[in-house]
DNA sequence: TTAAAAATCCCTATAAATAGGGATGTAATC
DNA sequence: GATTACATCCCTATTTATAGGGATTTTTAA
């Protein structure tokens, strides 16, 4: 099989790594790289790419933007998602962003190479130690399911995370404090957390705040 | 050159890319790779190792215990730290165990190579992504350089995070709450965090809690 | 062995968060 | 026109965290 890849990774040795594999495996292979969004934007619009295998962590930008505005520009490319995260909430956000496959960074070569052949067929694929992820029965405590926050919510949480204060928080955005510590009691609630610490922790670790 | 190396790293994709960078540049060396501190140990117990690409961030021990534990059995291999992380904690404990030279993840491979030689010669090694986190001046946002929490506050952070209140703490840890305020109360000053909740965002955003 | 560092404990107060209620206006949706 | 979601606001009371001190013992390292 011969194939177009880009890897868009900016850790080099990594994407050496991922390089390597793919040109010995599939021969004959054109095989890009990119070490930003940007980079890689640039390099799809010269050439034809049939597999992109992204890294979501990236400096310049966010994953599932930029898998959106892949797909949205070039909507046969299939992507293939890198991680060395394996939360269900990250792994939900790519696939809904257009994303064919999501493995971790452990996975094993054979597993990227069976991703490949599966997204090529027009399948999606889940590295091992993903699907055990997913499989996992959602409890309250494990952060797979999310909750929805309103935008209001989603403001304030970011200033609880950053510190403030209710009262802070309510000068900050002109409201009362009564209105802040409303909706906090909403966030508590939304995430089943037990305090303010349990919040933040549960918050960051969903990708819901940076 | 000819060395012996020993790539000790989790990820196969990443020993996979460091492996091929190295037998390319040093004809002829031999590069053996584990994927977990055991395996390491049992590879230097069987043969004879010049320098070790060590990533800190193994699943079954911790890199800087590891690195002392090399280093004693073994004071003669180099031993080149490879990680994600660029806190200037992390390159402290590790320099401070025993290793020759600090690499991000993201070095270029000539920096790599660089490294390699330089600790060759006996010399240490930074790259520049390090260095310049070495560098900056320490201010308390901008976790550049992070905070060297004892053990006990450690473990302390992680409870907190968790949403165990004081008391709860104390009798998990069959300490009094008075003491378990005092640990909160250093986290609070050494992370320069305003309350609880900057602080578990500033330990998660730098990594020191999962 | 001696000095630091870490871990332990205590005090007084104040500030802030949490728990449990409930209420109102507005905008969008059906 | 009714319903629903959202954002706003208020009350009382309790629990928890924070700020400012200080002190003792055990461990670790020089």
């Amino acid at each position: 099989m011969i194939f177009k890849f880009l890897i868009i990774e900016d850790h080099p040795i990594v994407a050496e790594g991922i390089h390597n594999l793919l040109v010995d495996t599939f021969k004959d292979s054109d095989c890009f790289i990119a070490a930003s969004g940007k980079k890689a934007l640039a390099i799809l619009n010269g050439h034809t790419i049939d597999i992109i295998m992204l890294d979501i962590n990236l400096p310049d930008c966010n994953g599932s933007d930029l898998c959106v505005e892949i797909k949205t520009k070039f909507p046969l490319i299939k992507i293939i998602c890198l991680s060395s995260y394996g939360q269900r909430s990250y792994v939900e956000k790519m696939m809904n962003a257009g994303a064919s496959a999501y493995l971790h960074k452990n996975a094993e070569p054979a597993e990227i190479i069976e991703a490949i052949d599966t997204v090529f067929k027009g399948d999606t694929y889940y590295s091992s130690f993903i699907k055990d992820v997913m499989n996992t029965k959602s409890d309250s405590k494990n952060h797979s399911s999310l909750p929805l926050l309103t935008g209001r919510e989603t403001q304030i949480l970011i200033l609880v995370a950053e510190g403030l204060t209710n009262q802070e928080i309510a000068d900050k955005l002109f409201i009362s404090q009564q209105t802040a510590i409303s909706h906090r009691k909403n966030l508590l609630i939304k995430f089943n957390a037990r305090n303010t610490a349990e919040l933040v922790k549960l918050a960051l670790q969903s990708g819901l705040i940076g």
